[in-house]
DNA sequence: CACTTTTCCCAAAAGGTTTTGGAAAAAGGA
DNA sequence: TCCTTTTTCCAAAACCTTTTGGGAAAAGTG
């Protein structure tokens, strides 16, 4: 006698999904049509509250959840959004990038969607990766970081009007959507704050050349001197690499102080600071008490080096948050160009910040 | 007179999926049947060489590239991978994790599939997160990181009899698969040439507890003790939060230094440095002169710190390659029970690992 | 030539869902 | 009662691909 045996999954189908039950077999246990079963799930009002009961019931007891894939299938959609990162591109600095990517983890998750990533190791290889999700289906929409003055990535989305968001803005006439942080009106805080403490000579090392976010710290500080009355002086201006922070920020660092005039204040993106602080203490200058400190961005070594380091915080949460919020409503089919923000960047100060000595 | 406009979209269906021809409308341009066009495609042999080139030659004219999600229902398959940060449970160190990432990206995409992430703040949304994959049939295999030595997603995925790969390992007896760094030989190491540089009193500061990968370090730390013929002392060894990597290694350094017999070497994770430097700073002893320092990761803070920090070198790229291409096996349907590899970890010395003075 | 084998192609089914376009039954109105 | 409206349900089509199970034509064999 053999007895024909099932193996211990339900219904042996190929694949892992008949590991559940479907949409047939779940009408099939409630004598419905699997029609009735998915409008009754959808909560359309052709069908009656006692059989919608019935049917939530009998969905939940049985564990259901419909295929995604054919639901995608079906809709025409792939409810799954892409986003591409350079990590060597930047230093990829904890908690803010961390943070971004959380507050649109949490927010496509909250809308059914699923959020695709690629790793690229250069320009090429990024574009290279947005172009197999846009060209290739795999995603409805996109999600761009890291941009640049001249971004081909933007261009290459507008062409074929497929919707994106950009957290960070570029230089682009068409309208597009972006969720981007006040770096201007946050340099000029800073910049007036030192001003008022009486801080004369103020020093500005800046992102690296290529990227936007830079152009606005700069107009930041640039505004900042001038409503303090002080004057721009070039010595005090450096821009950096990302690819490394320390070095460059060391020995520029270095560098400032052979001035007649040195400064006695510096403003700079945070990653930097291990290389500036190396540097002032070869100089036996105390940050913070002979030379003031404000860094963009509130990561992690803001707060551990000794004295903490005053910042400037943009909320990179909230930040990824709106982003995804805009991309779906882009996907919708709204305007893009009604979808511009700018947000805000708070001050937090600690003990770098004090008046000149 | 009114004419029909069509917009600048091909189809105009619904979905952006109208933008590209669809194989159907390719066959169409090639006289041929449907199937045809995609057995040629598949290379299947049943189909004429020169059909065959035809075929491929109008598929690349035309651009067209199959919707993944079509062939993914008829496949049963999602092709696609996930996996689950949470970046608030350990200090999400730079390069490391990037590096695996890097890794695992590159090689699924390799195989055609997608990586889908998400980003869990504490081990609750870790797992929520999980199930949502799993049991929504999102996705054909997990990649675990971060393993816990009690880790509920292992039995779980166990249970389920549902494909996945740990970066780590964890206690269970039941056989699976795993890609894991060496922590006891890489620490054995560390010991035993800081005690063959002539260090006798050498201190550990290992992982957080609870994870898997500090019990191979102590294990590694305890047996180059041994091999070197030295003692093993409590008072040497803490466990420090991945939370706090700065407070609590500060701490544990000055603790440290008020026994009446210090250690003149510390083994400790590099994500401590920090905190290590600015204690052996307050307590004037200097980095690798007065007390010798081998980090466990090759951080970015590594090479930056003066004296730059000798360290045990995972290499987590090629690490998350092979943890993609064992999945991909895992999903074939082999026995996980095969793929169960240990990677070596190389030691660089830079300058902190000097002889005691 | 008659038969078998090989080559080359295709119609139809399947995968699981949502949507379309009714249809039957019940309720309401005269 | 008869007609209209509302309520409630469902069969079939559609989304786009791959696979199944042939079938017709061409080539090979005696």
């Amino acid at each position: 006698m053999f007895l024909e045996q099932s193996g211990n999954r339900i219904g042996l189908g190929k694949g892992f999904w008949s590991m559940t039950i479907n949409l047939k077999q779940l009408s099939k246990l409630l004598n419905l049509s699997p029609t009735t079963v998915s409008r009754a799930l959808a909560d359309y009002p052709d069908v009656s509250a006692k059989t919608r009961a019935r049917v939530k019931q009998m969905a939940i007891q049985q564990g259901y959840q419909p295929n995604p894939v054919a639901r995608r299938l079906q809709k025409g959609k792939t409810e799954t959004i892409g986003i591409v990162i350079t990590p060597e591109q930047n230093y990829f600095s904890d908690t803010f990038f961390i943070d971004l990517l959380s507050g649109i983890s949490n927010q496509i998750t909250r809308a059914g969607y699923e959020l695709i990533l690629g790793v690229a190791s250069d320009e090429e290889h990024e574009m290279q990766s947005m172009r197999r999700m846009v060209e290739g289906k795999r995603v409805d929409g996109m999600i761009l970081t890291l941009i640049r003055e001249q971004d081909p990535r933007v261009g290459y989305l507008l062409d074929r009007d497929f919707p994106f968001v950009l957290y960070g803005r570029t230089r682009e006439t068409r309208p597009y959507a972006f969720v981007d942080m006040d770096g201007k009106q946050a340099f000029e805080k800073a910049c007036t704050y030192l001003a008022g403490l009486g801080h004369r000579r103020i020093a500005l090392l800046n992102g690296e050349p290529g990227f936007m976010f830079p152009v606005g710290c700069r107009e930041g500080y640039e505004s900042g001197l001038f409503l303090s009355g002080l004057e721009l002086d070039s010595d005090l201006i450096q821009e950096w690499k990302h690819k490394d922070p320390s070095q460059s920020s060391y020995r520029w660092t270095l560098e400032l102080f052979k001035n007649d005039n040195p400064p006695t204040a510096i403003l700079f993106q945070t990653e930097a600071v291990n290389g500036i602080f190396r540097g002032l203490d070869e100089l036996n200058l105390q940050p913070g008490k002979d030379v003031a400190l404000i860094g963009y961005d509130d990561l992690e070594i803001a707060k551990i080096h000794r004295p903490s380091l005053s910042v400037l915080r943009p909320q990179a949460k909230e930040a990824g948050q709106r982003v995804v919020n805009i991309l779906m409503e882009v996907i919708k089919g709204e305007d893009p160009g009604k979808f511009q923000e700018i947000h805000q960047v708070e001050m937090v100060i600690r003990e770098t910040s004090l008046p000149p000595s």
